[in-house]
DNA sequence: GCTTGTTAGTTACAAAAACAACTATTACAA
DNA sequence: TTGTAATAGTTGTTTTTGTAACTAACAAGC
């Protein structure tokens, strides 16, 4: 046991807890989408996404979502499969696809959406109103930090803690 | 862009806020202990474990880390390779091996504590004291949501959001 | 002593992720 | 134009992880 110097206490570490947390939450949230839908996490993220902001593309993807292209291609191919997604060429930009949830989609993500819901109201059970909210934006704050230079779209998924 | 019925915003759905902080923060801080020590993730945590709290069995690792044993296996492995960590049987009980870092690996340990603390400081630097506190009491309770029953020493990692 | 069960840790194999190299298309400049 | 670079997305290969099955050592009942 050892702790160096002055008072930094290394179980807190906030890399460390957020990792904790993150796992611990996903791990059980993870149990709704795989089990009802056979989805893989980057799967219900997509899925997530479209859901949310409605069409986009691959890369509109990967910018808010912070993935990585590759990542979001094979989700959408699986998705695609089991027709919750549906792609179509823009003839605009013929590199380009338009995702859009498929109906089938729509209805898995409208019942996620609400699982998600009522997960999130349990995790915070706990909390008053005002802690719920200033760990939301505290969240919020972190999540931005490190990507500020160059490379968009690069997306790699962090070799955690 | 179907926001379904009430005011509950999926964008600040905690799990995915939780995995958005964890990997931005893990990312940037990955970078000091795989670019000086070639370590990964896995290593870090349980050099760092090893640390904070002295010798150890693969076992105590798992539970204070909540790491699968597979994972923690092979990492004492490497950092046995690279002489961070020295493994020695216990006579008392002959399938348990007692952990601890050698000389190499408490000065890793040490270097690592002292980047961790300035990088914590950093991280939370536009926040104020109250919330610095107030973030890190909500992280740990949320932590140890879900660990709740059986299955002890199971320790599986997230398949995230 | 022997069976039966449990625990610590390892290993083998399958699934998923990271990373790099690729195709197809557009942009843009000589 | 044509040649170079950039972008959207895909595919192939390598690492890392997850899962299950395994070995070795103990424990307890009989």
């Amino acid at each position: 046991m050892m702790s160096d110097d002055d008072d930094f206490d290394l179980t807190l570490f906030l890399p460390y807890l957020l990792n904790q947390a993150a796992e611990a939450s996903s791990m059980q949230f993870q149990q709704f989408y795989k089990d009802r839908y056979g989805m893989l996490r980057t799967e219900w993220r997509v899925l997530f996404h479209l859901g949310l902001y409605g069409q986009m593309t691959a890369r509109d993807i990967g910018l808010r979502a912070k993935m990585h292209k590759t990542k979001i291609s094979r989700a959408v191919q699986k998705l695609s499969e089991r027709r919750f997604v549906s792609r179509a060429r823009d003839d605009e930009d013929r590199r380009v696809e338009r995702l859009s949830l498929t109906a089938q989609g729509r209805a898995a993500y409208r019942d996620l959406y609400a699982v998600a819901q009522r997960y999130d109201a349990e995790l915070t059970a706990g909390m008053t109103q005002g802690e719920r909210h200033a760990l939301r934006q505290l969240l919020v704050k972190l999540q931005d930090r490190g990507s500020t230079s160059g490379d968009r779209n690069s997306g790699k998924t962090a070799g955690r803690t």
